[in-house]
DNA sequence: TATATTTGTGTAAATCTTACGCATTTAGAA
DNA sequence: TTCTAAATGCGTAAGATTTACACAAATATA
């Protein structure tokens, strides 16, 4: 009865950058076995004197060299008890959002094994790693709906046609421009700079940027982030 | 550096009852070093070979002699790794819901020490578990808005005023009856019986039921369960 | 028979969402 | 230089939803 546990803890990290239109995720590579290479989410094990947090922070530091401020958890993945087929581990995944200047991968001894993909183009992942990605992307799309998370995946400075672009491609929706703008807009807590966007064609656009500030005090007095499509 | 890991991993479950206004949470009576007493949520360590839903399912019937079909995973708590001062444990918590007929707890030899709490009467509980039950307080909130889990917490036959009042008393917020009532029936997710029920005073009103099957065929069809409050 | 109490239904005004049209500003082609 | 294509920025009318209320109906009890 009194058996003794033997239960690893990971963290694994699901970290999301956007371009050009298009969702990535950051992987890295991992030996798995003899000799069977697999992309991976980057994680680890647990340190026993460490939370969480700082135990995806320090392997996604590790293992890909991108640092993020701010890991929402997202799920623990335990009940398949043979998820990793060598030894019983759960794993707690946390979940980011980086801004485009991350998307570019420092070199690094370690970091050289990490890659971002595309998230229409992901391989076949180590362990349950696709379920985990997959749970993610829903838990993103989620978050796209009710709260101002896109601004975490663009500049500081953006374009509307940028914000419009990543709810469409992320949500796989078409969205009307002009309610969209309007929509975003009548919330105030976006804000026009003096800057215009070099344009490569049609008339220029007006920079835009986030203020958060302005977004907790709102969302403290009853404010409630939310964009619905049809 | 390769330390060995030693983290324990524990479930709690969070189990919420309604009955007569009033939301209930169970607990049981721990013992906890030496002599003190405290009351906490059911849970313990896992087992090496179980899944975590299953390791929920068997502490909570262990301990409470409860049973409950459907748990959903709340968060994982494990970046105070003090939270339980004798060993590192995170925990997984679950929470669930059950209908009033489950409110009595059945005789059994370790179920004695269980009890149903009124949810503006919980002491102050083991470890972090104040903390556990408040986030799950936030999620059976925030459930209430989305999704139709009202109907865990009543019979399967209610009265349209229950469910009223549910809302009214876990929402804490004023709801216009008339509007409530066009709103859920707008719906068409439940359905009036030919059943009366016994009234104390005032007009006799009709039992409703929930049709669940025609609600995950709406949800299919993409339906999304919404309320909102003024 | 009158009164208190709770249920059941309706409707008008206000607000929000949806579906569009069109002028504006630029780059580049003719 | 002028014209065209491409993208931005703004507005408005119709439709749908939400909100704020009022009143009739059915029962128990005094």
């Amino acid at each position: 009865m009194t058996n003794i546990q033997n239960i690893r803890v990971a963290v694994d990290a699901i970290v999301f950058g956007y371009q050009n239109n298009q969702l990535y995720v950051l992987l890295i590579q991992q030996k798995f076995g003899t000799e069977e290479l697999y992309w991976a989410l980057p994680g680890g094990l647990v340190q026993n004197d460490e939370a969480l947090q700082d135990a995806v922070k320090r392997e996604l530091k590790e293992e890909t060299n991108v640092t993020v401020n701010y890991f929402e958890q997202l799920f623990t993945f335990g009940d398949d008890i043979k998820r990793d087929p060598r030894n019983r581990v759960i794993s707690v995944a946390y979940f980011a959002l980086v801004d485009p200047s991350k998307l570019t991968i420092k070199a690094d001894s370690d970091a050289d094994h990490a890659q971002w993909f595309k998230i229409k183009e992901v391989p076949p992942l180590a362990f349950d790693h696709n379920n985990i990605l997959k749970k993610a992307i829903e838990r993103l799309k989620a978050k796209l709906t009710y709260e101002p998370v896109g601004f975490d995946l663009l500049a500081k400075e953006f374009l509307f046609s940028e914000l419009e672009n990543l709810y469409c491609t992320i949500l796989e929706k078409e969205i009307d421009r002009r309610n969209f703008r309007k929509k975003i807009l009548s919330f105030e807590i976006i804000e026009e700079t003096d800057q215009y966007a070099p344009s490569k064609s049609g008339r220029p656009a007006k920079l835009f940027k986030f203020n958060k500030l302005k977004y907790n005090k709102l969302t403290k007095k009853g404010f409630h982030f939310e964009i619905k499509f049809a």
